[in-house]
DNA sequence: CGTTTATGGTAATGGTCGTTACCAGTCAAG
DNA sequence: CTTGACTGGTAACGACCATTACCATAAACG
């Protein structure tokens, strides 16, 4: 069959991708080498211009496979059939430990340094991660707002307030390699304070 | 007098900065060139190696002085004397404002970016930037609760709470260059809507 | 004025890196 | 078996770059 020879290729180019992926996020795009690529992925760069074309087309294969995999599951999530706490709780949560993970600081990293030099990767990057969830957000945020439980006038801008307060100084904290991704414990913690201002904040009136 | 040749020296090594400033925050550490920071500042590299000794020399030049110069202002504000909203609506209107400018944005990418090369440089960039800022509006924050207008636990988790709201999906886009700077108006919109929600969120129970 | 010191410009040195070429081995397909 | 594609390894080519050297000029100081 030709499967055969797909899988093999296949299981190359995943290789490369996750090799290419771990030293791009560790060292940024212009201080990677592809041998240092090759060295960690084992085989010739030959493999690597064969598959990808040149360094980016590898650069933007990772980019756009690891924010498929990792930003997808931040959507799908049930939300319905609870109420608004335990709503933002499940939603804090969830994007508390894509956030943190170290892949997804990793692709963080580097689509804050190469804005420049890869603009249409960090839109889609923005759109589909972040942005995405915040836009979801704000629709759980508006059906609340129809059933009367909270107050609003701009629902996107609240999604923005929620989603900044459970990223808070310690994403920068973790982004900047100032301390390790938090705990369970941690993080729970400071999804459930950030609920509960959230939710104090916004059921009342709005000035 | 030897100032003459020392406000020489000074004005050459402000313009080379300001130069190697404009270049590292737009294409990074690894892909800057001394040649185009040259380019931009006129002169030769004997300018820059005399001054900072090497690349990196210079780098940590313009983290510290930028830092410097960009964030202490941050820290000195009125805060005593008004009631709690006015307070936070300014501190929020300042440090959106700083987060947003241009240098600090830039600063930001390259710290991001730059964390495993420079530890050093990073820390005390956080330290003296969004570190000091939440540590100070804690104190703030400390006081309002002892005069028992709010209602709290963890002073510092909560002032970081109030700079991730106000940062927010904003400061990423701005950082990502998906859209420009807020402008004034924006701002004040997205501050007063912050403090809005803190404010509420923060005066009721803390269950 | 004479000496020191910084400056501008250009080129050399040594190294790294992206990319391509070459060669020898491997393995699936007809 | 033979063909053809893919692989691993090494080396080559060009380009770029950090750093140093060299030289000629101009300013600053005694």
């Amino acid at each position: 069959m030709a499967a055969a020879r797909t899988t093999r290729r296949n299981g190359r180019r995943d290789a490369l991708l996750q090799a290419a992926a771990e030293v791009f996020f560790e060292q940024g795009y212009a201080a990677t080498s592809i041998d240092a690529i090759i060295e960690r992925a084992g085989g010739s760069k030959r493999n690597i211009y064969n598959e990808f074309g040149n360094k980016e087309g590898l650069f933007s294969a990772i980019v756009r496979e690891s924010a498929d995999n990792l930003l997808s599951p931040l959507v799908i999530e049930e939300i319905e059939g609870h109420d608004l706490r335990a709503t933002l709780t499940a939603f804090g949560r969830h994007s508390m430990d894509a956030y943190m993970s170290p892949t997804l600081i990793g692709i963080y990293r580097i689509a804050v340094t190469e804005a420049n030099r890869f603009p249409d990767l960090v839109k889609s990057f923005y759109e589909q991660g972040p942005g995405r969830t915040a836009v979801r957000l704000a629709e759980v945020l508006e059906a609340a707002r129809e059933r009367g439980e909270i107050q609003a006038d701009d629902c996107l801008r609240l999604a923005g307030h929620f989603v900044g307060m459970t990223r808070d100084n310690l994403h920068l904290q973790v982004v900047l390699g100032l301390r390790p991704p938090p705990s369970d414990e941690e993080a729970r913690e400071a999804v459930a304070s950030a609920v509960e201002i959230f939710l104090n904040g916004v059921r009342r009136s709005r000035k």
